[in-house]
DNA sequence: ATCATATATGCCAATATAGGCATATGAAAT
DNA sequence: ATTTCATATGCCTATATTGGCATATATGAT
């Protein structure tokens, strides 16, 4: 129970909940320089926040040769819960993060035959 | 959407989780010296834990006298899923909080008539 | 008006957290 | 083996958070 708490410490911070945002709204893995082009933020900061969110078990990593893949983890009920909260918020634009979704579209684009490209 | 991470942030604490966890379980209007009792927490500490859960929009304050009553907000998608999340979690025993629920329990038969008897 | 009591709040110290920066790690390519 | 590149991590500083304590506020009782 002690380890929920963490999830809900996780996202009670904007960059965290920025990526797990994404990650969601994708719906499939995303890379490290992906998810950081998408929500501008420092390739050291999405690193570290990624951590966090990985130990808090809301998020699982795969290594993909020297790219590390993200996803978010949807294996159990609190998690379920918690991603229907995130999603319940999506109507609401009265935020400054419409542009993250903007920008994961265009992002995704980027990608070749699904296989992430590149581009920093 | 800012607000709504303020609720993670609010459940992300080990003393608010228990507090909302609580006022859940009750599913009735709990007071400060109530909550104080049952999780076995200082009056100043169940105080500002209490606030912050009131500025998250988690929880809401009516006063009855020099009592404060506290209660959960189920009252927007958003915060019905993280209530949802809270009570998935309740399955779980590997926990050291299972005598709040005892002591929530112990506390509630004093009261007379469904009223707050103050005995601290 | 005064007193008692439930709750809130301001201040302090210890600790935790987030971002910035430099550097380390580790896998792939040459 | 060396280089390149994606990602991680350690250190630093500024800021935020938590609990403790003392005290203020506000309501009800006398």
């Amino acid at each position: 129970m002690i380890n929920e708490i963490e999830k809900y410490r996780a996202l009670g911070d904007l960059t965290r909940f920025r990526i797990a945002r994404i990650l969601l709204k994708a719906g499939k893995e995303l890379c490290v320089c992906e998810i950081e082009d998408i929500l501008k933020i420092h390739q050291y900061n999405a690193s570290k926040h990624l951590n966090l969110l990985k130990r808090s078990g809301l998020v699982e990593e795969r290594k993909e040769g020297r790219l590390r893949m993200y996803k978010i983890k949807d294996n159990n009920k609190f998690n379920q819960y918690l991603i229907k909260s995130i999603i319940s918020l999506e109507s609401q634009s009265d935020n400054g993060l419409k542009n993250d979704f903007m920008n994961l579209k265009k992002r995704l684009t980027l990608r070749k035959d699904n296989k992430v490209v590149v581009t920093r």
